[in-house]
RNA sequence: GCGGGUGUGGCGGAACUGGUAGACGCGCCGGACUCAAAAUCCGGUUCUGGUGACAGAGUGUCGGUUCGAUUCCGACCACCCGCACCA
């Protein structure tokens, strides 16, 4: 009989209103059934969806619908990463305000996010630039302040002077802003820090504890916190210039390597190297030099070890005979250690070229296992390994181990001016957390700076400090600064006038705790209800987190952060880390196409593409003009490449079944994912053929109770049902989408020719009733990725309510394993052949019957054979 | 430079703890249905040789362990990603 084709475009709108009116997907904080929270990183509203949230959110909506299907009570929230500087930029370019620019895009999103069919509680739905949300953000950030937690200091920052602004690094491309393209400057500046550094030791060890996350993203943030273990070491001045500290303290991980240090190096914006310039302009200039180059990556890489002897001499700790010169050099770092270090030529190899271009003494001494102390030379390769100690007096013949036990031991206990000469230290390659930022569209600090009492916080009564709506964008800088009113207040300590801090948070303090606020965004007392947040009947952790690899560090990092302040704070009540599972899913990539060549080429949307195969060869042409386009490179989809397709017309033109359903199949999800229009059509197909199959043959199966079959030619089906469940089950668990997808495939195809027999009028009971459990189950499978269709199948079959709201069946044991099995039989580990035998036999029965195959017989030529291996279940290998 | 990952048919990929390599899909080839086309259904599809049964080779390269290696070990090649003057 001839069946309708489904239609995407009634249905899916059809089933998207009943979940809505049955409100299926609303969670309640006091259902008993055992939580499961799962989220997927929520966008930043720029106004429309594209491809890689499809997958995002495909990927999370299976996990939650599986979920729920398994009887869990599933929190599954949607939210907006709201503030940024791209609404102060349409504000600037439009005259838009931001507020509306953003609440506009929200609304566009969330329609497009609508018709995906998403199973969300969007009755929890938060955007980080509503006062509701940021209150909070207000609160936990004058808390952490009272458990020092924060900290205002000055630090080093990326001044773009003619935007007026603070430029993240990311935002620096060689040494010039990225939007003015005016050079940056580096300058000084009080900022607000949170004090990110006094966890470090907690979020690296944290990260043993996160055995669901990707060994990369652990392995990344472990880097990130560069963890060093070493000594701060005292060294004394022998001609301290008036003023100056008498002491010079650098930090080292190799101090065993002491005998071979021939120079000390500061960085130029070291104390010492600071109060030299004033006295010295060819040190001033120098070091004026060594800030400009500061700033872009490969210049550094390539940038010329220089320095500037001071004339200024330290003693040597271990040899107060010796003196070492100290010089400000381009390549320390002010920020890391004391900003000053020694330099131990044989040994490293910066400090190597740094000794060869100023002609300071060499001196190795740790020579290699089996070297000749007495030829042992390094001159211009560092030796790095351990080894023995050589030309170190009391330290020749140690280990490089030892060595440095026995020099930290003497120095730690060896006193100048009553304080030891060293001691041992840990020190982070992680710093603190900058988060002011000179910006508009962000969370106001809730500080008001007082000439008498200094930066006091607002009082909490008097939270949220709001954004002001009337600001202009038509000059350069912070409008919060210019606005005319905002930041005159009373100090609310002294009540004098005061000003407000006109800075607002980095975007990142919103995103590090939206997933606490989902438990529960109705309190408007607090940021949390602790006996929702976490614990025995709260949400935290997240079960499973969904996003994208960019954010492997920062946002992560920030986030774990976050949650230990809060608990610090009260916030939450035992959690630390907010992410259990942990999953970072591949780009989505496409083709780029290309007109012309050269300078006046220009990039061609796939939609205006017409791609056609001749003798293998793929050709795109142009299909307004017939113009012959050059197939580029597979690609990050990106607006600049012009390689994007629109969700929009994806949905619109085949439903979002098919768009899902794409995105699930083939590709590993942690892998990308090629979009190609002949792999749509090819997902489009198969929601076709589910739906054929199961019209065609409801009719048949009305009134017939679904019932496995455990022999005969149904039990074939059953097994196959069964089968598909246990698949399917495993392969979301594993977060392994496209094996499932292969299972369902699979399952369909040992349906298809039993439906086509049924709908000609045979088949008895059995078949009957195996087909409808095995349609039933179908419908089920599919419902976490393709929901609509499920439903559609569903009620076509007959099935009670609806198929969002049915549990996943247990498979049956009995009908995954075969009562015969095919063991594939070796003949010196290649196969000749197989063998059926009942699943129960024997090893001794095995064997027998494997001899006894003719072309087992036939490699034997009646020797008995050297060897039988039986491996139950599996093989038979002969060794002739 | 340091650290990590990946490499399997024409393509995307599958293969549990060492046990039939290529599941499933795309593409392609053939057939059925049709006046014809689309859609659909059925069959085939790693390579080489052979009409064929079959034989040989085969998971980046070379070697090792093993009855047996995509899987374990060593060396190398290619590509991708992260970090990068961190003392």
């Amino acid at each position: 009989m001839a069946t309708e084709r489904y239609n995407p475009r009634a249905s899916e709108p059809k089933w998207q209103k009943a979940w809505d009116e049955a409100r299926l997907f609303e969670t309640r904080n006091d259902d008993p059934r055992p939580k499961h929270y799962v989220l997927e990183m929520f966008p930043y509203p720029s106004g429309r969806i594209h491809m890689g949230h499809v997958r995002n959110y495909a990927m999370g909506d299976v996990v939650a619908r599986y979920r729920r299907a398994m009887g869990s009570n599933v929190l599954h929230p949607m939210g907006w990463d709201a503030f940024g500087l791209p609404a102060e930029n349409a504000a600037r370019d439009n005259r838009i305000n931001p507020r509306e620019w953003t609440y506009a895009n929200i609304a566009a999103m969330k329609a497009q996010l609508k018709t995906m069919g998403l199973s969300l509680d969007w009755a929890r739905e938060i955007a980080t630039c509503d006062p509701s949300y940021y209150k909070h953000q207000q609160k936990m950030f004058l808390d952490f302040w009272r458990a020092g937690l924060v900290e205002r200091k000055s630090a080093k920052v990326n001044w773009d002077p003619v935007d007026m602004t603070v430029l993240a690094n990311e935002q620096v491309i060689d040494g010039r802003g990225w939007r003015s393209g005016a050079e940056v400057e580096q300058r000084d500046l009080t900022q607000w820090f949170f004090k990110i550094t006094s966890m470090a030791q907690e979020l690296l060890d944290g990260l043993d504890t996160l055995d669901r996350w990707p060994e990369k993203v652990r392995l990344m943030q472990r880097n990130w916190i560069g963890r060093s273990e070493g000594a701060l070491v005292r060294f004394a001045i022998d001609n301290p210039p008036p003023g100056a500290d008498p002491d010079l303290l650098c930090f080292s991980t190799r101090i065993d390597t002491l005998f071979g240090a021939s120079f000390m190096a500061v960085s130029p914006d070291h104390p010492l190297a600071l109060l030299l310039a004033t006295q010295n302009k060819e040190l001033a200039a120098f070091s004026e030099e060594c800030r400009h180059t500061g700033t872009s990556l490969a210049v550094l890489e390539q940038a010329e070890k220089k320095g500037f002897d001071t004339g200024v001499n330290v003693r040597h700790v271990l040899d107060p005979s010796r003196l070492l010169p100290v010089y400000v050099a381009n390549f320390v770092l002010m920020d890391y250690g004391t900003g000053a270090l020694f330099g131990c030529p044989a040994h490293d190899q910066r400090d190597l070229d740094f000794a060869n271009k100023y002609g300071l003494p060499v001196i190795p001494v740790v020579m290699p296992d089996g070297a000749d102390p007495a030829t042992f030379r390094v001159t211009e390769q560092a030796y790095l390994g351990d080894g023995r100690m050589i030309n170190s007096r009391f330290l020749d013949g140690m280990t490089s181990d030892e060595a440095w036990e026995a020099v930290a031991d003497r120095l730690t206990a060896e006193t100048r001016g009553n304080r030891p000469v060293a001691e041992r230290k840990v020190q982070y390659r992680l710093r603190d957390w900058l988060i002011s930022r000179q910006r508009y569209w962000g969370c106001p600090i809730p500080v008001i700076h007082c000439e008498d009492c200094g930066a006091v916080p607002v009082p909490d009564a008097e939270l949220p400090v709001r954004l002001p709506t009337d600001v202009t964008f038509d000059r350069p800088g912070n409008p919060l600064d210019h606005h005319p009113t905002w930041k005159h207040v009373n100090c609310p300590k002294c009540g004098k006038p005061a000003t407000r801090d006109t800075d607002t948070m980095d975007t990142f303090v919103d995103s590090s705790w939206y997933f606490a606020r989902f438990t529960d965004p109705w309190n408007e007392k607090a940021p949390t209800t602790l006996a929702y947040v976490d614990g025995p009947n709260g949400w935290l952790p997240v079960n499973q987190y969904i996003g994208g690899i960019e954010h492997a560090i920062l946002h992560l990092l920030y986030s774990r952060f976050f949650v230990r302040a809060m608990k610090a704070t009260g916030h939450v009540n035992t959690v630390e880390e907010p992410f259990e599972g942990l999953f970072t899913q591949g780009m989505v990539v496409h083709e780029t196409y290309r007109l012309g060549s050269g300078a006046s080429a220009q990039w061609i949307e796939p939609a205006k593409v017409r791609i056609e195969e001749v003798d293998g060869k793929r050709n795109a042409t142009l299909v307004s003009t017939g113009e012959k386009l050059t197939i580029g490179a597979i690609e990050k989809m990106s607006k600049s490449k012009k390689n994007v397709v629109d969700p929009d017309d994806i949905i619109s033109g085949y439903g979002a079944d098919t768009a899902r359903w794409f995105m699930l199949s083939d590709s590993p999800p942690d892998r990308d994912v090629i979009w190609t229009e002949a792999g749509v059509e090819g997902a489009h197909r198969f929601v076709q053929r589910v739906w054929r199959m199961v019209s065609e043959a409801a009719p048949f199966l009305k009134g017939v109770k679904p019932k496995p079959a455990h022999d005969g030619p149904a039990a074939e089906i059953s097994k196959a049902t069964h089968r598909t469940l246990k698949a399917v089950g495993e392969s979301i668990e594993r977060l392994a989408f496209n094996t499932g997808v292969a299972a369902i495939y699979k399952l369909a195809n040992v349906l298809q020719p039993a439906i086509g027999e049924l709908a000609a009028g045979g088949k008895d009971e059995a078949t009957r009733g195996a087909l409808r459990e095995a349609l039933e189950t179908l419908a089920i499978v599919i419902a976490p990725m393709m929901p609509h269709l499920a439903e559609e199948c569903w009620a076509a079959l007959g099935g009670g309510k609806m198929v969002a709201e049915q549990a996943w069946p247990a498979f049956d044991p009995a009908l995954v394993v075969d009562d015969e099995i095919t063991l594939p039989v070796q003949i010196n580990g290649k196969k000749r052949g197989d063998l059926t035998i009942a699943r129960d036999a024997d090893q001794g029965s095995v064997e027998r019957a494997a001899l006894d195959l003719d072309f087992v017989q036939k490699a034997l030529e009646g020797r008995p054979p050297r060897k039988v291996i039986v491996v139950p279940q599996r093989i038979v290998n002969v060794v002739a």
